[in-house]
DNA sequence: CTGTATCCTTTATGATACTG
DNA sequence: CAGTATCATAAAGGATACAG
């Protein structure tokens, strides 16, 4: 698996729009859409049907669950399985490899937590004409 | 889970395109874009002076290194200096809050680091046509 | 129910030339 | 050197209607 020993630091790699060479970059790639991550979350509590999703995920259109699913799937993060039922019957469950993402995503999610303040705070004094 | 703090689990949110409701997505629609995780790690290194940047993030243009730039800086990430020097000199330094904001990128990296193979194998799978 | 197909608007990013 | 200004393209996302 994951030998963390070869890890080489984010600030020894060449730093370049190409993913091949910055994986940061590559999973925000992946993940750095509008929607990814909602349905990550969704499908990190349990399986959910597309209906579900839909309705869960506000202000998500048919057009891009349906987009973002997919490239889930095809990256292996997602599972697909239709159930041969009236009315048809789609399951979306996290795979094992999604699963892993949703520990950097909490990470993130925290810090998002721990600070937004502090950026709303930077940008409203940076918005705020000068008044010595 | 450490009772020290207050962050509820992402699965207990409002899952939305607001990032008002959705932290996680706030943080995204930072540092989602194409360039900022790339300056912020350079930045995480030490001061770097615009031209600096310029060169060392292969295929960037000036002006998106200034657009993110200005971004980074009004949300309290960077700080921009001015010497009043001939030539011009402008310094871009990482803030406090943009250094905290390095340890859940790296996070996010050391996952890209240890499944880019798990995806790439998934991607193959799905776009190989069907053979058994 | 679980999608597709089409058309349209918005946002992100790029190329190039120019300036204090 | 450190940007701006302008024009142009590309990529993302949304609205709506329709289909198996």
């Amino acid at each position: 698996m994951s030998d963390t020993n070869t890890h080489v630091p984010l600030t020894e790699r060449k730093l370049t729009e190409n993913p091949e060479d910055c994986p940061v970059r590559e999973v925000l790639d992946r993940v750095g859409d509008k929607w990814s991550v909602l349905i990550i979350v969704m499908l990190g509590q349990r399986t959910h049907r597309y209906s579900e999703l839909d309705r869960a995920i506000d202000g998500i259109s048919q057009r891009m669950l349906t987009l973002t699913l997919r490239a889930l799937v095809r990256d292996g993060l997602v599972e697909r399985t239709v159930h041969a039922s009236v009315p048809p019957r789609v399951d979306y469950t996290l795979t094992g490899l999604g699963h892993t993402l949703l520990e950097p995503l909490t990470a993130l999610d925290r810090w998002a937590n721990d600070h937004r303040d502090d950026i709303r705070a930077a940008r409203e004094r940076h918005d705020r004409p000068e008044q010595g």
